[in-house]
DNA sequence: CAAATTTATATCGTTCACGATGCAAAAGTA
DNA sequence: TACTTTTGCATCGTGAACGATATAAATTTG
């Protein structure tokens, strides 16, 4: 069987990106009727933490490229979620604030994170295995992004 | 901690959709020469274990939509790695099949998948913890799968 | 302090991913 | 057989993702 590992049954990163595009659909019923998407929540998720970062601070904590995370940020500004300020220290920095909208969403989306969790809970009818999987992930992110890094010098 | 669920820390999600985005980027050492994308190098892998399907299946083997997966095959075909032939019983479909260049691909793309797991073994020195995500993600995918399409109607 | 380098962000081009829509062929139905 | 519905694929528009490149401001260096 030359060519055995050359199958699609056989490779993790197909289910890897699989799953994680069936899960970001997952979340459609719920931020639809917010009028953002998946990658616009995680930019808000970051903000609600943390209002008022740089553009490179968001960027980083979403393992994300910065010529990514610019235009996310320009349609959020559009949208009037995030507001887009030059830095006072560094002017070469844009720190990115929440608007009032985008305050007051977090309140309409406290409860995703609970519904998404029991839908994978009736889904898949377990729940414990895939808690047992964040260690697992995390060190894999961990290890590609230090190795990814690396890579470009 | 009313919003502590709304913390990116907490997310299984954001887990697999990082996971997925940095393992797809381990594979640009090996696909780049090839000068082929990872979702081509899906198609591929799919062509090369049965040749000669219609869009339909290749589409539905990869959990994805036929408006992903044409404009997909329009360009694989303008590189020369498949043609696209009218189906004989229902001129409706689209058979696609390798061409030259397509088959003589899985003689260079052979030790890829063995690359890939070498390095995330090197990475995170642990492979079985890997392996043992496998049930969990056809799990979730398989039941994520059939919710969504069930969704549609 | 001037010149070279680095840093923070933005812009551009290409490829996905997918919802919405279109269209022609096939299948089902009256 | 005519009509309706379904199916298979394509097209369009929008939003990521990212490599390459640009630009201005900060930092380092000579």
């Amino acid at each position: 069987m030359e060519y055995e590992q050359l199958k699609l049954d056989n490779q993790l990163c197909f289910r890897l990106y699989t799953a994680a595009r069936l899960t970001m659909g997952a979340y459609h019923p719920y931020l639809d009727p917010l009028g953002i998407t998946y990658p616009q929540y995680l930019v808000l998720m970051v903000l609600w933490e943390q209002d008022k970062q740089p553009v490179n601070d968001i960027a980083h904590k979403l393992f994300l490229e910065t010529n990514t995370v610019t235009p996310l940020l320009q349609r959020m500004e559009k949208a009037g979620l995030v507001k887009r300020t030059k830095g006072k220290e560094d002017t070469r920095q844009r720190i990115v604030s929440l608007t009032k909208k985008g305050i007051e969403m977090r309140e309409q989306a406290k409860h995703i994170p609970e519904c998404l969790s029991n839908e994978i809970i009736q889904i898949t009818r377990e729940e414990e295995e895939f808690v047992r999987m964040i260690p697992s992930l995390d060190k894999l992110i961990q290890g590609l992004k230090k190795q990814q890094t690396n890579q470009k010098h």
